[in-house]
DNA sequence: ACAAAAGTGTTTAGATTACACCCATGA
DNA sequence: TCATGGGTGTAATCTAAACACTTTTGT
């Protein structure tokens, strides 16, 4: 039977990564400047080719690993890109990935050792190939999965308080919410749990940090929420 | 630059159409037996082989043509399936499509040369490998892509009643809606033209029917709709 | 005292839902 | 005349959104 295989092109399977990270109030993009021609100097996503015993997700996984040292991070899919002239010169089918991770956490040498660099995603140079549209559908991604999760959350350190979670969905969404509302809105999903200490960085009276209520799986933070 | 690019392994590449129809107040499938071991017998989505020179989308588009003589159909990108193991001994990364078709306008000979036969979504056979997750993924989309569209029209003819969309959201939804409230909703979207034309099979009295307003794009009939 | 965020409460507008009700007509 | 879907109207409920107001505390 394996021969009814036969005869079928074969082609070369990437993986590319959108990473998001959230720093001063910002949503950021990890990108690495391309070191070859064509396009060189160019700033790309963090790809890499998927090998025969791995699937993509795990690729992705793999890519995200080598280039920022952290593991068990939270990875989507976005899309397959195969245009077959997306890239020039080599035909490469791309499954492409978004994930969200903790800047703070990241392995610092590792990631500048690529030559990687964090960029505000409202100010991005210009990206090889298709990648801006990787971009732009990954965003797209991310905000309709934060409108009905909490996964955005992925990007904030273990504990929060509500005005960084606000801010974060004020980042993610590109607009402002009102504060009093916001909270409200959240805080009835009783998907997060009030710590009993307090943020005083961020304000004279202290800010209750909170963290997602224990025991929840993934699903269970799935709620609909219309932002 | 080209020596980037070698080493790199080659997977053979293969589109899955999950193609939708709507019959008898139903949502339909259309399914193939598998001719050939392993799993002969079992039912299968329509599938096909990436070639060098088509994008995957174009591949899908092919694989509906080939199988149901329907071109310009309704298409759109599920999901990229991966695992290294997803199909015994041969490896294939399979690129997952959903369309909308209309059943009448099949080519009924070309379909079933294939020996392909619609299915009720709510009584599927079983599927050869991963082949349910894809079904239960792409419908999920499905349901997406109507709760802010009027992208489930494409499984109805060019004009309908008000009854026939409702009945149609009912079986994408699995869920009755209120006759009353299901009419204001859509017609307060403003994305339908009422017709001076009347259908009398369904009704005594006679329910006009109705067309997506001539002129929209298909960003233009997308609305949140809450469903 | 003031500013700025924390946190609570209120009011309004709009949407959702359930359901009543009349219309038209073939059997 | 009865059943059935076509089509309209309304009242109760829920939600979103705007915004007022009080608390806390470092400067």
């Amino acid at each position: 039977m394996t021969e009814l295989y036969k005869g079928h092109p074969k082609h070369l399977l990437a993986v590319d990564c959108v990473i998001f990270g959230y720093k001063d109030e910002e949503l950021k993009l990890l990108l690495y400047p391309r070191s070859f021609e064509p396009v060189k100097g160019k700033w790309s996503l963090m790809g890499g080719f998927v090998q025969e015993n791995e699937s993509c997700e795990e690729a992705a996984a793999r890519v995200l690993y080598e280039t920022t040292g952290l593991e068990n991070i939270f990875l989507e899919q976005v899309s397959a890109f195969s245009h077959p002239e997306r890239e020039p010169q080599v035909r490469v089918v791309s499954v492409v990935y978004y994930s969200l991770i903790r800047i703070q956490d990241q392995d610092h040498e590792l990631v500048s050792a690529h030559g990687a660099k964090w960029w505000p995603l409202t100010r991005l140079p210009e990206l090889i190939f298709d990648h801006s549209n990787m971009v732009r559908k990954a965003l797209g991604r991310l905000q309709q999965k934060a409108g009905y999760s909490l996964a955005g959350i992925e990007l904030l350190p273990e504990r929060f308080t509500l005005l960084q979670l606000r801010k974060l969905y004020e980042a993610i969404y590109q607009r402002e919410f009102d504060a009093g509302n916001f909270r409200k809105k959240i805080l009835s999903l009783e998907l997060l749990h009030k710590t009993s200490e307090k943020n005083y960085t961020e304000s004279r009276k202290g800010a209750f940090y909170y963290t997602v209520e224990p025991g929840l799986t993934e699903v269970e933070t799935e709620r609909i929420v219309k932002f």
